[in-house]
DNA sequence: TCGGAATATTAGCCTGACTAACTTAGTTGG
DNA sequence: CCAACTAAGTTAGTCAGGCTAATATTCCGA
């Protein structure tokens, strides 16, 4: 029994540790918070209602909405509404918003891309083939 | 150029936000946070000093400070003192906390062993192979 | 022995999470 | 048709967990 699921959870468990810890020295000091940053990257398609986004980052909305206030009092997104429902409250990108997405997203890139140069081939495509494992968890 | 690093990066940045999501909701409503879990974690061996435990974990002395006030609080940990230098606070776990800490982990472990135990052959496999790459990340 | 370095704590601030309570708007059943 | 329920958000209050700056204490070396 070469892959047991128990030893491989405590391997995955110690990795995921680590990357963790990588995570939080990686974020720490950027223009936006590792939150905010994520909320961003929900809005670049189209806008999105409080639910909507809240759900999406497994969040109360009560979160979101206390989220959304900084990063509209920041100016980089805009509360709009639904004219087909009063209740709903729409939040989209202003323009500062994208630039600074796409300006965090790209030393985020760049950052994980010199990483992965580092590597050998073959690391990189082991890594290439272990991603849809994990993008498959959880949804059991 | 079929890894190509940019490509790659962007894959792995979304399936950490992915994970990172998947463990906040695993973590949520356990007997201790996540962090006290890593901290009880880092004491299992043997006592660590304060700037041990901060450095571990990357973070701030003060911030660690805090965590192990509030553990001690909960009676799992317990600070001591070192004799050859009185500045020196040591911090080891105490019965209950490593109690606390073997029937968490018992969960965790059990809980992605499950997942794990979801998967085919092969999707361990590609994996296992993955995690030493993994690991090896930010070492840079 | 005295001054700088090291260890830890305290205090004050911020983000980001939660629940409870509230307002406002839509929906539905008698 | 309107009263009661439901849905969407916000506000208020609490807590964990980060940070920096300031403050003891203790150690050590010139």
């Amino acid at each position: 029994m070469r892959e047991d699921p128990t030893r491989l959870a405590e391997e995955v468990s110690s990795v995921l540790r680590h990357l963790v810890l990588l995570l939080r020295r990686t974020v720490a000091g950027q223009p936006v918070t590792s939150q905010q940053y994520a909320v961003l990257g929900s809005l670049e398609r189209s806008p999105r209602r409080m639910t909507e986004l809240a759900e999406e980052h497994a969040v109360q909305l009560p979160t979101m909405t206390v989220q959304i206030n900084r990063l509209e009092d920041a100016g980089l997104v805009a509360r709009g509404a639904d004219p087909a429902d009063a209740r709903v409250r729409t939040v989209e990108l202003t323009g500062e918003g994208r630039e600074r997405l796409l300006a965090v997203r790209q030393a985020r890139i760049g950052h994980l891309t010199r990483e992965l140069a580092a590597l050998t081939e073959q690391e990189r495509a082991a890594l290439a083939a272990a991603l849809p494992v994990l993008a498959k968890l959880g949804l059991s």
